[in-house]
DNA sequence: AAGGTAAGTGTATGTTTTACACTATTACGG
DNA sequence: CCGTAATAGTGTAAAACATACACTTACCTT
């Protein structure tokens, strides 16, 4: 065989984080090209080069630290992304060439998703990168690279796993009401539930606990908490 | 940012073979090793390097063209193995140091499973490969490197799709009657299933369509034989 | 023509999913 | 303190789906 190959490994990461008026997912903004005006630099998912001795999740945790401080953040694998074109597009090869040795060089990414509570995680740009904004999903416009696509699978990746990989409390306070995760499930799936049969489905949910506890400060009747109890299956 | 990086990147391919006698996994045996006594040489799943200019769906195909033969095999991407270790184990350098220019290296591979039907395949070792053979599932021993873990893998995402896409197809003769169907079903699940509610199941399915024929030269009723129809969903 | 072999078929029971509307509890304002 | 606004919380009937189960049919062989 011997075939010669000379490629760079990468990660990305679609974080989506979760607020009543909708699903975000976490940009990072190009930084460096603000000097050259004929190029609009786009925004794009945060993603690196994993380092030669860590494993791939390992990779992912790191590169979304590095770039948006965001810690422990549930990262799950999805799909690998390895069209030899992927990073040539002419918009992208400035940026790259600002930021990487070898900016010609072929890479190949493997795409994980995750989620977060939007309350409980403040992203804040490293030095890396030139900033960091949560978008609205349905308001993302054109990302570098493949980014647009390994979005889009990373959402039908999410829809499909939501429930068996209890991903939803990611997404919610510790102490949730059940309107609530109710709601997640709506904006994350993007249909709408019946009220009483999605309780008798969480019913079934062992991880799922019911405190000795209620809302307050609400102008209603305030709805019992439940908190998340993953060793219980 | 800026990580120096230095690793290859390769597809193995996991794909299984029916007939009535059980699943069968596709192994290649490790050549060239034959000279030194001490190390034996272990099977492993076909895989190699990719290439510089194809993708890695484009990969999977070549490579395992390339080491069996085997052409058109519908293979699809499961997962990428990316522990930084995988290839380091003793046992697996001798022949990576045999075939490998970089044999020290770390590899990532991106894991393709795939389906043939054993009537219509006969893989042919390539020069490239000691052998190959059809193993029963059960009766894999040891394969080099992390193969034996991918290979798990492989049969957990075989199981779990074989409905949703329509992988079942691809092992048998395009005219098949509803036994070898659910005989299929069940090698591949692992259980039994009740032959009436089976058939009940398969009606709902538009892309199996029975045929005006039967089985001939059988010595009991002759069976309705149906045809796969992909363009019907 | 009898015996062997796998094909083909229906029903009753239990389980899951769906659709649907009213009462209860709190905060607030008058 | 009483009324109203706002959301929480609850049950049931009907439909769809899953399961368990046994006998008759058609062809081949001897």
């Amino acid at each position: 065989m011997s075939a010669t190959q000379s490629l760079h490994l990468s990660v990305d990461c679609v974080v989506f984080g979760y607020n009543d008026s909708g699903l975000k997912v976490l940009l990072i903004n190009q930084k460096g090209l603000s000097t050259s005006p004929e190029i609009t630099p786009r925004s794009q998912l945060p993603g690196d080069l994993i380092l030669m001795n860590e494993g791939l999740d390992q990779a992912a945790q790191r590169v979304l630290f590095e770039l948006t401080q965001l810690k422990g953040v549930y990262l799950k694998q999805f799909k690998a992304f390895g069209n030899p074109n992927r990073v040539k597009d002419l918009k992208d090869r400035a940026w790259l060439q600002s930021v990487r040795h070898l900016p010609d060089q072929r890479v190949v990414t493997v795409g994980y998703y995750g989620l977060v509570s939007l309350q409980d995680y403040e992203p804040r740009p490293s030095s890396f990168a030139g900033g960091v904004q949560w978008s609205e999903l349905s308001e993302v416009g054109p990302l570098a690279f493949d980014h647009n696509s390994i979005l889009d699978e990373a959402v039908e990746a999410l829809q499909d796993q939501l429930e068996s990989q209890h991903i939803s409390f990611e997404l919610l306070p510790k102490k949730f009401t059940l309107t609530q995760l109710q709601a997640l499930y709506e904006i994350v799936l993007d249909k709408k539930l019946d009220k009483r049969n999605f309780r008798k489905n969480v019913k079934k949910m062992t991880h799922v606990v019911p405190l000795d506890e209620k809302q307050t400060g609400v102008m209603h009747k305030p709805a019992q908490l439940f908190i998340y109890e993953p060793q219980k299956d």
